[in-house]
DNA sequence: TTTCTTTAAGTGGTCAGACCACAGTATACA
DNA sequence: TGTATACTGTGGTCTGACCACTTAAAGAAA
């Protein structure tokens, strides 16, 4: 019985505006960073209301592809792809994500892409490592600072993979968890051992080693996972019969 | 110099929809499935005006999260968690994401989701793997048919892996591909075999022995890439200059 | 001139109410 | 009994007005 794909759509109008953003997006006419018409203008070029413009703009401003900034204009996304702000977050909320469950989802992409990032990193990407290994080093006693020029780090791997699809996915977890580490930083971890631990993860990536710095990454991770206390339960195959989530343990979303 | 995070949330009236939404899903007054309110009542409850109200359902549904179906109502997504339709093949079209990168995304996720599974899985799982691999045998001569149960066979490995996130991330990119992946079955290609590769994996799973399921998963991808002739290209990290795009070059943008 | 304040223009955000389009059900008619 | 029609409920779109924020220009004070 091959069902068919159900393939619900947006509403005519919304979809509309999507496909004219993205057509304009596949032929280079729009850029990440440009502007686009103001809503007036851009609804009377498409023929439509502009409430049914907003609908559309709505869309892709959720998706992540546009930034609205209010009284300024609307803007094609630049800076690192991502999946949007609340995508994960809501879905996470949803289906009842854990927090051993991200953490075991980052490493396994961060280890992909440390490896990936082995193979195939450039000079330009290889400097850019040894200099937030070195900013990292210079604020061990700063660890707000410090966390930026971690994030950084893991960032640039990211691009250096070569495959901007992982660095997306990556960029949205680890977004995501972004406030829980901000608090872990803050509250005491060695930040110096944490940065050797990266140092040594560049080195390996600048030797092209990608087993060492998959292995080095992962226990860089699994380390910054205890000092979150967030280790993963033992036994509890998933869960078992019954008691799908009860209603607010607050242990578990960490999103 | 820290810069502070943008954090550019949306206009104030759709968050408020929206963490009305949110607050009602983690309380668990609003589950999978369910219908939420007409516009017209729940914009008299959140007094705001149907406008805004819907701008935030709008922003829910491009996410992933309501499902709006004309003339019926809104509803909250239920079947397997993902990231919305559009999103991965938006973010694709604005970054130039091509097809290879796509593979590599998959296996690096598939493989992990196989040993998870091959740790993890329980009965139930290992008894729905098992009739759809019979499913497959019964249709190798139905490629429609056979893609279905495909379709199936992974998606079930995805949620014996017990991590959701993994589940949805692996779901997106996959619906992703759907299209081309049709096409290719369709075309040829020796289903008897595809499917003594998946009965090869379930035994592996099902014998728990997680290398194995990474190495038969990887080889069973390899092969589907290959079939697809999508093989990554040599040389070439990322666009040079120009050429970003001539327009319906069919081997490149298969999202 | 320089600096601060005020004003204006441009752009997104919200509102109100009317009407259109679709899906499902109830009703009337054959 | 069965089919066609009308009705009801729900989302989709339109219009046009007004609000809120940002920026820059114009004017006033130093």
């Amino acid at each position: 019985m091959a069902r068919a794909k159900p393939d619900q759509q947006e509403s005519h109008r919304t979809m509309q505006v999507v496909n004219h953003v993205r057509a304009m997006i596949e032929n280079g006419t729009l850029k990440p960073g440009d502007k686009i018409p103001p809503e007036r203008d851009l609804a009377r070029t498409l023929l439509i209301s502009r409430a049914s413009l907003r609908t559309g703009i709505g869309y892709l401003a959720a998706l992540g592809v546009m930034k609205i900034r209010h009284g300024v204009g609307t803007f094609v996304a630049d800076g690192p792809p991502d999946f949007g702000q609340d995508s994960l977050s809501f879905i996470g909320a949803l289906h009842g994500f854990q927090s051993w469950q991200m953490f075991e989802t980052r490493i396994l992409l961060e280890t992909g892409l440390a490896a990936l990032a082995a193979e195939r990193s450039r000079d330009e990407h290889q400097a850019a490592l040894a200099e937030e290994v070195a900013e990292m080093f210079a604020s061990v006693d700063n660890p707000t600072e410090y966390l930026i020029h971690d994030v950084a780090f893991h960032r640039i791997i990211a691009q250096a993979s070569g495959n901007p699809i992982l660095a997306a996915i990556m960029e949205t977890i680890v977004s995501s968890m972004y406030d829980s580490r901000r608090k872990t930083v803050e509250r005491s971890i060695d930040l110096r051992e944490s940065a050797g631990m990266h140092r040594e993860i560049y080195r390996a990536i600048r030797t092209r080693k990608p087993a060492e710095a998959r292995r080095l990454m992962e226990q860089h991770l699994r380390m910054a996972q205890e000092a979150q206390g967030l280790e993963r339960p033992v036994g509890k195959r998933g869960p078992t019969s019954g008691e799908k989530n009860g209603s607010a343990d607050e242990s578990q979303s960490a999103l």
